[in-house]
DNA sequence: AGAGCGTCGTCATCGAATCGACAGGGACGA
DNA sequence: TCGTCCCTGTCGATTCGATGACGACGCTCT
């Protein structure tokens, strides 16, 4: 099973590269993104793990290649930033699930076996804590098979505490993931009323969401 | 039940094919689109699966070979893109359905299925849900045994609904699916009205199509 | 060509869901 | 114990979607 990792930081470099290979993965690493394409225009790669910042060409670009060039591999975005604009637009170039650091190797691992299974595209990742399942595409969530209706700021938060879990995600992140308007729910409360709101809207579904006073919030297991 | 898989994504030619194999189907398979003439040339198949876009020569000219020459083969494309003309001109080579990628596995059985059970040239309604019945080669609707009269656009967008069941589908698909010029109606209310007009003539056919707020429509069974 | 019909986009209006502001109270840490 | 941070109920503004009316456009039939 090929892997392709595009990542300039050496540091997360090395950390992927060889978690992933005494996970048995063959894996190739570059850190530019032009680098990125010259691996996929010559090797077929079944999982391609790649940066949204690099120098050269941003993952972005990498990602927009491989799709219009109809590369059969499948496209795992990492993304420091992350706001609705961002994450629209890289899932709208192709991408085929994303990550957004900091985040768990485990986490990762997961992501590019479930990618692997699947054909290109053809399944969403459903994400699962607890007893809660939540699925990007089609944009639901459901606890113990019922849904839940959640309103669209709901359902972002949630989907970020969910992804990130379980570390702390503070509120700044919160904000940029949730708003498009990057800051303006920091001065507010609006943020407390919306976790206030999803604490109401699942009660017991196999987790709880934490404050961590004065840093932020985490998912925990029941 | 034998049937041909023709398909240059390896990754995804494979999981076809295992999954058929899976399933009780004798499958052979090619990545050519000259290979699946041959095929078809010297062996009957009872369905073939055919990608649109393929080395040799592309999907639609398989399509219209088979039908040239009068195969017993029943045809089901598999398109990447999706636009109006893109599906008409696929229908009107002479393919019996289509799948638009990315597409869940269990609705390609389901459609294999569909394609078996009736004998070529006898159009049987492929896409049911609830008490609707829809023939995408007819371009027809029929609810209860009744013919319900749509009009082009609500056709088509009806037809997206109940393909990606029980997905949310966003204005944005809606709009690429129905209407040939993409981004138009994104400005307008015209998807509002038609979804009105669609609700209309679908009173009680065994499914609602709910709005989900802030993210798009999604049929759902009552 | 012209009438008649059907289709579809636009507009205006209405209703409802959503979300932030606010405020009073509670929990936590120093 | 005090100050700060957080929780949550209520309320109103705003946004978003639903729907009826209207008119432009294209097709068909005569």
């Amino acid at each position: 099973m090929r892997v392709l990792v595009a990542e300039d930081d050496k540091g997360l470099r090395d950390v992927i590269v060889l978690g992933l290979q005494d996970n048995g993965y063959r894996v190739d690493a570059v850190e530019r993104g032009d680098d990125a394409i010259d691996q996929l225009k010559w090797y077929e790669y079944d999982v391609a793990i790649i940066d949204w910042r690099m120098p050269g060409r941003e993952g972005i670009d990498v990602v927009a290649w491989a799709r219009k060039h109809d590369r059969p591999t499948a496209l795992l975005m990492l993304t420091a930033r992350d706001t609705p604009a961002d994450r629209i637009r890289g899932l709208d170039a192709g991408a085929d699930d994303y990550l957004v650091k900091p985040f768990d190797f485990g986490e990762l691992l997961a992501r590019v076996r479930a990618l692997q299974r699947r054909p290109r595209g053809v399944d969403a990742p459903v994400l699962e804590r607890g007893r809660l399942a939540l699925d990007p595409v089609k944009r639901l969530v459901v606890v113990d098979g019922r849904a839940v209706g959640l309103t669209a700021t709901e359902y972002l938060i949630l989907e970020l505490l969910v992804r990130r879990t379980p570390a702390v995600v503070d509120r700044k992140a919160i904000a940029e993931h949730a708003w498009a308007d990057e800051t303006d729910p920091l001065g507010s409360n609006a943020i407390d009323v919306q976790m206030s709101r999803l604490r109401a809207k699942l009660p017991s579904a196999g987790f709880r969401i934490v404050t961590v006073r004065g840093a932020g919030y985490r998912l925990e297991e029941v």
